[in-house]
DNA sequence: CCGTATCCACCACGATACTG
DNA sequence: CAGTATCGTGGTGGATACGG
């Protein structure tokens, strides 16, 4: 109903795989979505995601840098700073983002709902 | 540049983080990319997609059908035969995720390009 | 402040074999 | 053909502590 012509789908080795593969985990996207306002420093993102490790911030910071994603700026200074940015590149995966996020916003309580209404389990508490 | 307003990030627990959620494993956006031409048997699936398991094909399916965004239907015949199909609030996540897909299409090589100009590692092979 | 190393628990995933 | 059970494993991600 939707958009898919007959050999475009996202199946065996389309490059539709590659998007998954790059944001299929717990925080890129909420990274990528940090990111989306400007450069921002490493504690304020840790900060403004909530829940994220500096391991983990790091590590996603690293892999997007990898894919040309994100650009990493250190500045020498006597409190030390890094800046992180998206690229241009990365710049264009936040449309597609903000398309999940509007979804979210628009159809998160159907999913919600369509979940607890399954919640009555085979028990037949009257 | 693109997009979030002030208050309306992917961050701390607004209802983005359920898209993420939903889709962020290895399987979700493709099983839903194959349902999203219309109804599919299981083993259909399996042959269209590649490379995924009867059993996380079946557990994949099971969490989108508690979630509402599929729906199954199986028929009493002498070999069974079951088909899948999205529900009107599964048709609506397909929008998204086409957006994913044509950013892959548009962008994956760009992607890998990075990826493989970050080969130069550490050592100087000149 | 920024980053990394280490240790560890957990779960996603695959292979296989079995039932209906 | 569809689905489940079981087992094994590697990777992901959290806590903590240390180094620059």
């Amino acid at each position: 109903m939707s958009g898919f012509g007959p050999g475009d789908a996202f199946l065996a080795d389309c490059p539709g795989r590659l998007a998954v593969e790059l944001i299929a985990d717990k925080w890129t996207v909420v990274v990528l979505a940090g990111l989306s306002k400007g450069p921002v420093r490493h504690g304020d993102l840790i900060k403004l995601i909530g829940g994220i490790s500096r391991k983990m911030l790091t590590q996603t910071l690293r892999r997007l840098e990898a894919h040309g994603l994100v650009r990493r700026r250190a500045h020498a200074e006597a409190p030390p700073r890094v800046e992180y940015e998206l690229t241009p590149l990365g710049a264009t995966l936040i449309d597609p983002i903000h398309a999940l996020t509007e979804w979210a916003r628009a159809n998160g309580d159907a999913v919600l709902d369509a979940l607890d209404a399954g919640l009555e389990q085979t028990a037949g508490n009257h």
